[in-house]
DNA sequence: TATAGCGCATGATTTTTATCATGTTTTTAG
DNA sequence: CTAAAAACATGATAAAAATCATGCGCTATA
């Protein structure tokens, strides 16, 4: 079982740097300190619901999330992947409504819940804080108009390179400086990508046979990372 | 050619009930009253043009626009559609970065333009409409997801039917109550539904003979709202 | 007012992608 | 450890969508 780093408190929390939270005013620090529930879930289990009212935000502490929305034909996508540092549930929470996504812990994962209104009242008093979620929610506008673009006019083919580049991106790679540190099914890759199972599937055995990726169960290792991005047909 | 109402004080503009800006304070009105430049756009005029640097942003008094993203191969993607009330130009603002988008005139409209310093300076005092972007940004934020969610998995049959009734939404009715109040290119159809222009046009001639709009140049009718619905298969 | 160009329309064809079917391998649970 | 289920893989086929091609009619403009 993975063993966690001590979050006992948000002062020595590993993520103190790196999350939003670290441009909020000391003293709001201490308050979260205080009031925030820290929990361990485990793979597969869930955070929050969609459809569910948000009663906080969540804050991981060390882990992977997956965000993901059900189609009207129930067909999962996923929308966002979450690492240690990020925060999620913010947005139902800020616009008044229910959870339009399901958070759903990709492995163990620790967590810190920062109950709602202690939330709005730090971001009421701290105004720099404000600017940061501004500034985070603008920025997670502009990666979903961008992922938009690319879903309506890029084929199969490039989004899944984008897709691998993205999960690289997030997650990173193991020790091995190789392999995607991150397993997820085909399935889940698919609901990524936006596309059938059966064609992800086939694809990444086409990349395989062009010697850009090897895959090993739900291991993968990206070989030639400069020949997807070619794939991926990025501009920036 | 258009003639527009008086706007020359924000206490007396046509939105100052609609905007975000009807939250700000009393005194905040005053200064952006003070400072704001008020411009009137022609058809086909830009605002502002993606890659270059915001400087303010801009609140439609009167009129629609398009925001759009041209995708890596130069095709347009259209990302929103703006109507009296709707401000722009706030993304990249809040983000720091050039803007993602473009923004064009689809007819004639009027414009007042905030400074960014302005903007900035009343969001640092004036909390509720802190509060009031944020929640504009989730919104935002949670449309692009579920759009995402759809361009990912349903056809294109679905989609254009849903943005037939999303420009119905948007935009509303002439005063017959069925013709939609906005002329868009098939072309620019296609670039909000994502999809090529003429599959666009293929489906608008069926949707017409299955007798659920009527098409008259740029001008469509909606005959059938409910068979549409239907058509675009959606859940809420 | 002639004409070049654009937008609209539609047919034919090709490409892309999803679906169905089937077998194999890997996980999971008892 | 073993059976059942889930995930992976791949071929065959069907469906969806893009592309190419052509023609028509409107309109902007020289």
């Amino acid at each position: 079982m993975t063993h966690f780093h001590d979050a006992t408190t948000c002062q020595s929390c590993a993520q103190r740097f790196t999350s939003v939270f670290c441009k909020a005013k000391q003293e709001f620090i201490a308050d979260i300190n205080e009031q925030k529930i820290c929990n361990v879930y485990k793979k597969g289990q869930t955070l929050f619901n969609e459809g569910s009212y948000p009663f906080g935000v969540y804050c991981i502490n060390d882990g992977k999330v997956k965000l993901s929305h059900l189609g009207d034909d129930g067909k999962e996508q996923i929308i966002r992947l979450l690492r240690g540092g990020d925060v999620l549930g913010y947005r139902a929470l800020l616009s008044g409504e229910r959870y339009s996504a399901s958070a759903i812990a990709l492995e163990d994962t620790q967590v810190c819940f920062i109950p709602k209104e202690l939330f709005i009242s730090v971001l009421k008093s701290d105004t720099g804080l404000a600017f940061e979620m501004m500034k985070l929610l603008s920025d997670e506008l502009h990666k979903a108009e961008v992922k938009l673009t690319h879903l309506a006019q890029k084929p199969i083919r490039e989004r899944l390179a984008e897709t691998l580049l993205f999960i690289k991106e997030t997650y990173g790679y193991e020790a091995d400086g190789i392999t995607l540190s991150v397993r997820l099914s085909r399935e889940e890759i698919a609901n990524l990508v936006g596309t059938a199972t059966e064609s992800t599937i086939r694809l990444l055995s086409e990349f395989k046979k062009d010697g850009m990726v090897e895959l090993d169960g739900k291991k993968i290792k990206i070989l030639r990372q400069k020949e997807l991005i070619k794939t991926a047909n990025l501009q920036d």
